[in-house]
DNA sequence: CGAACATCCTAACGGGCGTTAGTTAGCAAG
DNA sequence: CTTGCTAACTAACGCCCGTTAGGATGTTCG
């Protein structure tokens, strides 16, 4: 939640509003409820954020710098490919880990918002993905994974990462990190040469 | 759209009722917005359905005997337990190709439905679960997968499977049986005992 | 102490929604 | 021609929403 912090208030805000938005989805969610979650009126939002589409916008800004923000750690500490790809997965899961909410709210709230805030959203998407592509690539042009159509590929391995918010609870059995590491067990072994 | 074609009329509300959902999301589309694709004033969708909630129920119910349908016909059909697996993610993906918009209903808009409607769809989803679950598991009984959580393995394939409605687009360069080929070939080679 | 500020309350604005009940118009059958 | 039915229109009900502007209250600082 970082860079979105700016008050105690707002940081009960931010929380409550990505419950709900969760949960019951954006336009479901009344401005009365996240109040009324905080034990204070409608109105009295307006105090501490711009607009319920403003509010909705920074949500979904702020997992999307998350997300960037470990890919990028992932590339900048390098490695081979397959280390960078076992890292980012990790990586990918804990974020959604993190908050299963704000992953909700990211992967499906986010067509909620205006077409030029979704233009945003939709950058940084494309290049997160980007860096899964370039690690496939170095991977193959390594012969560390077999040759492929690595967009396809990429899509294929986000498509389970990204879909896991609907099922994968923290709090359940299985740690996010064993839950990567059994993903990606599965995706190498589909990738490694033969 | 099986089952729920009573009338012309009624199978254009459908329709504009799935796109209109899938786009904009179920309580941001309103009535007189489906009438008004369709010509008509919000109030005469009523001689036509119930209310909107029994709308999107149906059409959730639709999308979901389908698959239950396409899996029974794969485990009718028999086979090697691969075969099986082939023909499932097949099936999976040909069913989100059909409609992409009711798909996204499907995967997303169902969390609108009462509580009631819930339970009703979510033992329609687990048993539609088991049925690729069965098939792993005869698959490692046979022998012809290697020995896995096959509860972990399934929620991967259908995880895969499911978000593909979010990126694939059945008019575009790649068909759906080569899309579920490509998904398959790299799970079958995850799952292949060494 | 008084002023400034932050935060909350509140009433209300302007607008909208799902749905209902009564009416109307067109069509088909007797 | 008359009657019955279907499907649409329409006005309105009962309720609700995001947001604003003015006021009230509590806290901090000079």
């Amino acid at each position: 939640m970082d860079g979105l912090q700016s008050s105690p208030r707002r940081a009960q805000i931010n929380q409550v509003a990505e419950q709900l938005f969760s949960r019951k989805g954006y336009h479901a969610t009344t401005m009365r409820e996240i109040a009324r979650a905080l034990a204070i009126e409608g109105g009295s939002l307006y105090s501490h954020i711009a607009s319920k589409q403003v509010l909705l916008f920074e949500l979904v800004l702020a997992c999307a710098e998350e997300f960037r923000r470990t890919a990028q750690a992932v590339i900048a500490e390098g490695g081979s490919a397959r280390d960078q790809l076992r890292r980012f997965m990790r990586q990918h899961v804990a974020v959604i880990a993190a908050s299963i909410d704000r992953a909700a709210v990211y992967f499906h709230e986010w067509r909620h918002l205006d077409t030029g805030q979704q233009a945003v959203i939709r950058q940084q998407r494309d290049e997160y993905d980007e860096f899964l592509r370039a690690i496939l690539r170095s991977g193959i042009a390594s012969g560390e994974f077999a040759a492929m159509d690595e967009k396809l590929v990429s899509l294929q391995i986000l498509s389970q990462l990204n879909w896991s918010y609907q099922w994968y609870r923290p709090e359940g059995p299985l740690n996010s990190e064993d839950l990567a590491e059994a993903f990606f067990e599965i995706v190498m072994r589909g990738l490694e040469p033969r």
